[in-house]
DNA sequence: TTGACAATTAGCTAAATGACTAACTATAAA
DNA sequence: TTTATAGTTAGTCATTTAGCTAATTGTCAA
């Protein structure tokens, strides 16, 4: 591999919340847009960019479903170590307290996760 | 480990430079500022700023030894996964062109070396 | 004890980065 | 076919960062 490109998977794993998705999408497998500005509270452009960084790492692959977007992780040759140590040196509270939002988070509809998103907050709460 | 102890390893392993200084420390365990400084062609001041990222980080220790300070690295515990993988993802050219001109730094006495960097041309070349 | 000097620290500048809002694209529903 | 909407892209701003030079510190040698 190249240095660049060593670089630059580092590099996408060394912000706060791109490290907890990447955390979140070990756990979770797959997750949509929506759900991850969910558990970051950040905005979805945010978001869509973050998920760039780490799509363009070769970290992240996403699938086009309707109008959603979702993200999974996709794993460049040889990068398990890495992986299973950061998985393990990312433990900890915050890593768990997000784990514990995506439980909530998955237990409600795409459809009404997005209505409370856009502040129509109705429906589950 | 804390998020934050982890995210500062992946900073501070995310520069250029101190991608280098990683490899270059695993190969040659243990290097003396001015050595280092010599490798990449930074400005001794832009090296000891460097070194102190990574002695934050925990990646490295120093040692004083009169004028001179040496450095080697210092593996957190459980890293050991992390720094194997990082050294097959750096391997390449420019890491090769590092390992070559410190094969040849090594074989100067500190003293000619650092003689040569404060720009006294005499001694070897 | 004074001068030389390797390394660090302080202060500066230019470039990179992460967050936001607003504009845009595409998909689905009315 | 018009409207609503999930996600992306563009543009702005504040913060961080890597490099430099200059000043400081600590150690050795005259």
């Amino acid at each position: 591999m190249a240095m660049e490109t060593t670089l630059e998977i580092l590099k996408a794993l060394s912000d706060k919340n791109r490290a907890r998705v990447v955390a979140a999408l070990r756990r979770f497998d797959e997750l949509c847009a929506c759900q991850i500005t969910e558990v970051l509270q950040v905005k979805g452009a945010t978001v869509s960019r973050h998920m760039a960084i780490l799509q363009n790492a070769g970290l992240v692959e996403s699938r086009k479903d309707g109008r959603w977007v979702y993200y999974k992780l996709r794993k460049p040759a040889g990068s398990e170590p890495l992986f299973q140590w950061l998985e393990k040196a990312l433990a900890g509270e915050e890593i768990e307290a997000d784990f514990q939002a995506l439980e909530k988070i998955e237990a409600i509809t795409r459809e009404d996760l997005c209505r409370m998103q856009r502040g129509e907050d109705c429906c589950p709460k």
